[in-house]
DNA sequence: GCAATATGCGAATGATTCGTCACATTCGCT
DNA sequence: AGCGAATGTGACGAATCATTCGCATATTGC
């Protein structure tokens, strides 16, 4: 099995040199999003960061080396944003714990959706998936946390950590739906309020 | 705007031909399955079906055709089972009903799973691949049509549109989750059991 | 100011793959 | 058997791309 290598050839160390890494990470997001994944060579990236092949092979190894800095960013992003947003959940309601929770799940993917959209679709090519499911496996976790600190106040039988898989999953899934391919339910915050009843209806009125 | 052909060259006339289109479907979706898209040259296909790279465009005039011809044999295969299963829906109760889409959802996904993992992951959403995709929205439809039937049973203000999006695409999520990485919700019957809870929670006690 | 080092360049390379074509084989039919 | 149509073959052309490498230029440390 031949591994692809994706980290760093060489990391910047004077100021032009991060300016360069940073272009080049800029273009790569402007021409994945314009052309997709295929169609992104190097050639093209290079050129719209206005630098030569050589220097992106200078600070990136390959192709799917940038692509893979791409998505760590992002997924960075994501989770910092989630983080945020739900560590200082212990002490509210489990109402309004939901609540932020699907503001999250709505919120992380209003980050830099068309980026979004070509990198997930992208990712399992790039083989990075370890990543990403990582970013999904983390906010499960946040969700499970919340989830055991309320208890004793979900139906009798729920099993935090299966609510928090079927929680994260189907907001993440909606989300993504949402942004990708029905923004009409963006707009007015219909995706919000059904995201509400999906999940209150889940976890107050189960019958076990 | 150069739109790549996907049609099929040729109509299989003699029993020779049709078994050679038959072969290379079959040896396309496996070296799909063991290598992914990418991998997936057309040289290979052939030579796994048995068969020169010639007679394959005889029949497929790009890789793509003869990928999208793969998704059309899926697509229509789940939407069938889905079809079967939920035509005779009109008469049954709100609830059997549910049940029923439940059931269609994790069947669909059981019809060859490794398959549908690469194709659904792993295949560009690009040209006439992505229109033969909408699987989701002809289930959804199916879907939206058997809450209309039931819409004086619905919670007032929900819209059936907009519900069947919601509950389709969770279930549909949800599925592919336990199919793809967790199938230990599936063994048990864990995960219909679940996916009822959701759904019928979002169904039957929403406060609107 | 001057070496040492870091950064940048881009034509050339090499590997891969799609798709074609001229020719060979097999089939259906009389 | 024999003929035209259908089907199959695989070497080969052409194009695309990722990646390299020798050399040029800029920056830093002294």
């Amino acid at each position: 099995m031949k591994t692809v290598e994706t980290t760093p050839r060489k990391l910047p160390r004077q100021a032009r040199s991060r300016a360069t890494v940073d272009a080049l990470l800029e273009a790569a997001a402007q021409v994945l999003v314009e052309h997709g994944y295929e169609k992104t060579t190097t050639a093209r990236v290079a050129e719209r960061a206005g630098v030569s092949v050589g220097s992106l092979y200078q600070y990136f190894p390959s192709k799917e080396a940038l692509v893979a800095a791409l998505i760590e960013q992002h997924a960075d992003e994501m989770v910092s944003v989630a983080d945020e947003a739900l560590s200082p959940l212990k002490t509210a309601s489990l109402e309004e714990g939901l609540k932020a929770i699907i503001r999250v799940a709505v919120d992380t993917h209003r980050i830099s959706p068309e980026l979004h959209k070509v990198l997930y679709e992208q990712v399992p090519r790039v083989g990075r998936v370890a990543e990403v499911m990582d970013t999904n496996r983390r906010i499960t976790e946040l969700i499970e946390r919340f989830l055991r600190a309320h208890a004793r106040e979900l139906p009798r039988g729920m099993k935090p950590a299966v609510a928090a898989v079927v929680l994260e999953t189907a907001l993440e899934a909606l989300s993504h739906k949402a942004i990708t391919e029905r923004q009409d339910l963006l707009a007015s915050g219909v995706l919000e309020r059904e995201l509400y009843q999906l999940a209150a209806g889940y976890l107050f009125h189960a019958e076990r």
